[in-house]
DNA sequence: TTCGCTTAGTTATACGTATTACTAAGACAA
DNA sequence: TTGTCTTAGTAATACGTATAACTAAGCGAA
């Protein structure tokens, strides 16, 4: 009969060194109590059933023996994961880690972690996305989605799954846990755009992505141009990315009569705007005028003119749904659309 | 007796709509076999005990009833979460969402997420996030740890938990789970240094960070200078942000006798210098001339000269180590420190 | 003395999956 | 007819936790 001291569990078959931590078991073993015990020592605050001085020696054992909690094993039996997804297209765009930084400084102290998805902004990404979401991998989510309709997201509604959609406008409240928090980007666009026209111009271009929130915009745009008696001029190229920015400024200024300003959809496509041009010898604002969407980190410091979205409240807000949803009973109440204000900020640019 | 038509699992006591997916237990009945084939057949390609009809009526039924795996308990039993933590200070740095992008890239295919967790850059945010690790929430893990020491990252290997560090300098190899990518840090500052002396700057000024790369950085430009015959000169603010390189350089220019350049740790520490020399009405490269460390993607818009670290390919690096480390195993192997290549990008702004 | 209440727990079960060990039925050979 | 081999599965178990349901011992009251 060999006694083996090196207690090494797990190793079934192969007894190479699997290191296992202690669980609730070898608290129970040590402390002389059952499993149950120590399950409910370590969860309640206060606990009926078990005297103090039982209470301190299990705390005791489990300090000792450096247990934590399997995460995985609690997941099960709660049907918690204490993990809130965050699908957006390209976590490299520099407007999403703000909004994720809002998400985390919410979501932590709740006890969610975030877990990002990025789709780049193509459909088969986000299908993967919902695929991979009815795994029973997160608690809730926020995405953005430029492809899925409300219909083909319902599934994650009828799995118990709250979703906070990052929007351009305002959605009727439906009576699924689909919440949304948006900026009114027709009318940011707008205003935008009658701040170029007060500025004298008269030829604006806007250039604009083939999906996403850039329709919204090029709405707001297209109208008040109409209004002012001026046509809405409109580049699209495929991404919001500053390659496509640039491409699309080039475009623009091999035509023989140029805008005299550019409104990007989007920071990322004026950058890349602002770059072509200076590319091509010419100076900003004078020579052409550029403007942008989402007023990203560098926005300030190239002293790009652009509408300000909050990102890090966005993310924030979006969260703090989430965590409210949650609650007991949470899911039940209708969908609800939050607004966020945006803000006009007038730099160098235009 | 009452039939039951509405099949609500998971309704035990209170009979709110509580919905619940489909397990394997559900396909197994309805397709008249056991729940042990049904794990059988999704998930071995093939099944000597399972014949090619009953194979596919089970494929069958599950794709009827939508099965999809259940996530956590798959993590239960085979003790795998098939996630990686990607532990940095700051996902708003624009260096670290290159970075998260590299990891998903060569993760994603080989079927593991990324979940990120910022510890600010500080002690406490760092242990919080070894706690984490260890609650057997992630497979790997690949790291920017400031503060906290190989003695107490030990503890990861001695769980099972494979770690990559991003190093700013070649780690010795040890017998642990613990590996590093690398940029040499010392000799890039050193060669940025040297760049800048050619350019005939004399009183040459570094503004550094208190924890973190930059103390590698510093040594560095530290050399150089005195090989050089100058003598360093360092000025110290908290953090790697725009706040604290505009702070810096706000003290610097306070001085009787300038410096005619300035080298930041870091690219966000630069930014905030150029922003805090343009508001003194100084013009760059002319007054004086600025550096920077990182490369990153706006770097090149605002034409900041500066040391290219590729954080696309440390990532993808750091991932393919713990795909590595994760297969049958891996986690026997000593550990080894991996170098990728720095480039100094000279651009206008010295 | 018996009942009931409190104290201090314990036992049993379930969550959904993966896997090991087993078996019943039939085919075929000796 | 018996024994062996294959086929086509099944039954049982474990992963670590949370929780509902139960119980044994001790005490006071009626």
């Amino acid at each position: 009969m060999a006694t083996s001291i090196t207690r090494t569990k797990r190793g079934k078959g192969r007894d190479i060194a699997a290191p296992s931590r202690p669980t609730q078991k070898d608290i129970a073993l040590a402390a002389g109590v059952s499993q149950a015990a120590v399950s409910l020592v370590l969860n309640k605050a206060e606990t009926p059933s078990v005297p103090p001085a039982t209470r301190t020696r299990i705390l005791e054992v489990a300090q000792e023996l450096g247990y934590r909690p399997n995460h995985p094993a609690r997941m099960l039996r709660s049907a918690r994961t204490m993990t809130f997804a965050c699908v957006i297209p390209d976590i490299t765009n520099p407007f999403y880690p703000g909004l994720v930084r809002g998400l985390q400084t919410v979501a932590a102290p709740a006890g969610y972690d975030v877990l990002i998805f990025d789709t780049d902004g193509r459909p088969e990404g986000e299908v993967r996305a919902v695929e991979w979401l009815l795994q029973g991998r997160a608690d809730g989510v926020v995405a953005t989605f430029f492809h899925l309709r409300a219909s083909q997201l319902a599934v994650l509604s009828r799995n118990g799954i709250p979703l906070v959609r990052l929007e351009s406008q305002h959605k009727p409240d439906g009576p699924l846990a689909i919440d949304s928090v948006y900026i009114d980007n027709v009318e940011a666009a707008a205003e935008m755009t009658r701040f170029l026209i007060a500025r004298g111009h008269r030829r604006i271009a806007m250039i604009q992505a083939e999906f996403g929130p850039s329709q919204r915009r090029a709405q707001g745009y297209g109208a008040v141009m109409r209004d002012a008696g001026l046509s809405p001029d409109f580049i699209t190229d495929s991404a919001y990315s500053e390659e496509s920015g640039a491409r699309a400024m080039k475009r623009l200024l091999e035509r023989k009569e140029r805008p005299t300003a550019v409104f990007g959809a989007s920071d990322v496509l004026a950058l890349g705007a602002m770059e072509a041009a200076r590319i091509a010898g010419l100076s900003i604002p004078n020579d052409i005028a550029i403007a942008g969407f989402d007023d990203i980190p560098v926005a300030k410091l190239l002293g790009l003119t652009t509408v300000r979205q909050p990102e890090f409240d966005l993310g924030a807000l979006a969260a703090r749904t989430l965590v409210r949803r949650l609650l007991p009973g949470g899911l039940e109440a209708p969908g609800k659309s939050h607004e966020l204000k945006f803000e006009i900020m007038k730099r160098t640019s235009a």
